[in-house]
DNA sequence: CTTTCGCTTTGAAACGATTTAATGAATCGT
DNA sequence: ACGATTCATTAAATCGTTTCAAAGCGAAAG
């Protein structure tokens, strides 16, 4: 039932290794032979194997891109920036979700462990980078996405996320706003901590500000807009609110305006992170901190092709909207 | 430098097939010899190479998953079902973006023909289905999400999109709206077709109602907006917009409530399609026709094991909100 | 007329895992 | 104690492609 390139060979009246070149090294072969062997190809129908072109060649033609939640419209954007630089190199993107999962993350790098794969994007879990490691060691280039690291058989590409989170409150400040809260979680998802901690030092900064920390499960809408609800419950309420990330500012944003006697930014302000095609969108448009997705993406796809170590960072920066 | 099942049988000294039974089939092999063979993997740091497993076995153990938009999250729910299923049966799936353009789709096609995926799941991008119908033809197992195709190499799992249409079109008409407006486009993209094609008819049944076209270039919030602003220009307005999808109707909602003059659903009623996350977050939340997106991308990965040629419909729902 | 050069093509050897039939060793029943 | 039956292991074949050294062959050079 398969065909293959002997078949190919026999038809075409040549060899084996000649129809290899024909499609490979074209140059090196017979303009005439050439075309009699793109004719056997396609009367046979012949699609070539890529499982024993890889096994030759010990290494394959794409790379894994593990992100933590495909749902999070941030990782798509990742993902085109990175689509779009591979298309160049002649390498094919394939996303796959963690999902936050430790096991499943997991998997999906000894998946591309054993596929050889020519390289793998991720963005990890958490600190602990065993598994990346372990991949980088076994000669697959890896590049941490969105990861301040420092572990140097892996190249990262960040942006700041310490310096977004003061980036957020000192907006959040220079409006007036001095109860502020940060809301997040889960704590050990490394993006929440640096960015709470970015917000800590800056309010550590402001003489007469506070900040509270209000804890999440998840860094989803509907999360958010529980805390939100569980706000207006509140009779003491933060005057300026920091969301982890866009999603969770939207749920909260919504919450915050539903019953209508909360004014944002007005009795209380509001900053996300991310700047996702939404932000601009909302019913009291989204000032967010913005991360070059896209730039992230393709960045990394380019640091797969130099030398392990390497790191770039970008910086975040405000993107002022309505609601602080 | 590459570690290969000779390696370590020489290390656990005993012979390159008992290694590879050690690892596939356990039982076949003395548990003393199961603990030597595994003792010299993990000291040897072996990883299996897949591309020679495969090239054995004839066919790899990933499905290809191949979407419209990464950035929509129906896909996103779809592959998290995908995903989900998946897994139980020992397959990964590996998403991938067309981005609405041919040759991409084209590529990625091709990418999992030659990669000899154990199943494509595809929204096909036109009605041009002769590249699936040739994986199909070449053994690789095809299901076509969110397409109600009836070409039977192929296997398809589908939400009667004109039935959508119908019931959003009712939905407003129920509400008193006689002057609808279905806000979509392109005009090629089928889902856009089939939910106008039901808005249409469930329109040509309402006596006194009559029904505009708006077109857009993308199914994106920009656009939506764009359409909206366009309207707010207008002086003679629709009284009820039915938007292709969630994300369109995003932007027409912010558009709408921007200025504050036209009342949702007051002034104007709106229906959303795909009930995304977002949906019931909105200013204003959305009404709109659901698409079980987990269980679309959950039968695909159950059809893929089965006979060709299976049709699977689901109904789509109207989730009602509060914009109609 | 021989030598040399350049261009095509070939045949065989990899790549690394799995499988098959065959072999050897141990256990059993009678 | 002997053939029959398990059980564990092995050696060799195989999957389909690419590569590399070598060979074929006609033309140009001497």
């Amino acid at each position: 039932m398969a065909v293959s390139v002997k078949d190919v060979a026999r038809v075409a009246g040549v060899s084996a290794g000649t129809v290899s070149n024909a499609l490979n090294h074209p140059e090196r072969v017979a303009e005439e032979t050439v075309e009699r062997v793109r004719a056997a190809i396609r009367e046979l129908g012949y699609v070539r194997n890529d499982a024993a072109r890889q096994l030759r060649a010990g290494r394959s033609r794409s790379v894994g891109l593990i992100v933590l939640d495909m749902r999070n419209p941030f990782y798509a954007d990742v993902a085109r920036g990175a689509d779009a630089r591979a298309e160049r190199d002649g390498l094919s993107v394939l996303v796959s979700d963690s999902a936050r999962d430790h096991g499943r993350e997991r998997r999906l790098v000894d998946l591309f462990a054993e596929q050889r794969a020519s390289g793998v994007i991720a963005t990890p879990l958490t600190d602990d980078l065993a598994p990346f490691e372990a991949l980088a060691r076994h000669g697959v280039p890896v590049v941490l996405v969105d990861h301040e690291g420092d572990s140097d058989g892996l190249s990262t590409v960040s942006v700041d996320d310490r310096k977004g989170g003061r980036l957020a409150v000192e907006r959040l400040l220079a409006r007036g706003c001095r109860r502020i809260a940060f809301v997040g979680g889960p704590r050990d998802l490394r993006q929440v901590r640096d960015r709470f901690e970015g917000a800590r030092r800056a309010v550590a900064e402001a003489p007469g500000a506070a900040l509270e920390r209000i804890d999440i499960d998840d860094l989803t809408v509907d999360h958010g807009r529980a805390a939100g609800e569980r706000l207006l419950r509140r009779s003491e309420r933060p005057d300026g609110l920091f969301a982890a990330n866009d999603l969770v500012a939207v749920g909260l944003l919504q919450a915050l305006t539903m019953t209508g006697d909360v004014r944002v930014p007005g009795d209380i302000a509001l900053v996300g992170y991310d700047d996702i095609d939404f932000a601009a969108s909302t019913v009291v448009p989204l000032t967010s901190v913005r991360q070059p997705a896209e730039l992230l993406g393709a960045t990394a796809i380019e640091l797969l092709g130099r030398a392990p170590g390497e790191h770039v960072r970008f910086e975040p920066e405000v993107i002022g909207r309505a609601t602080a």
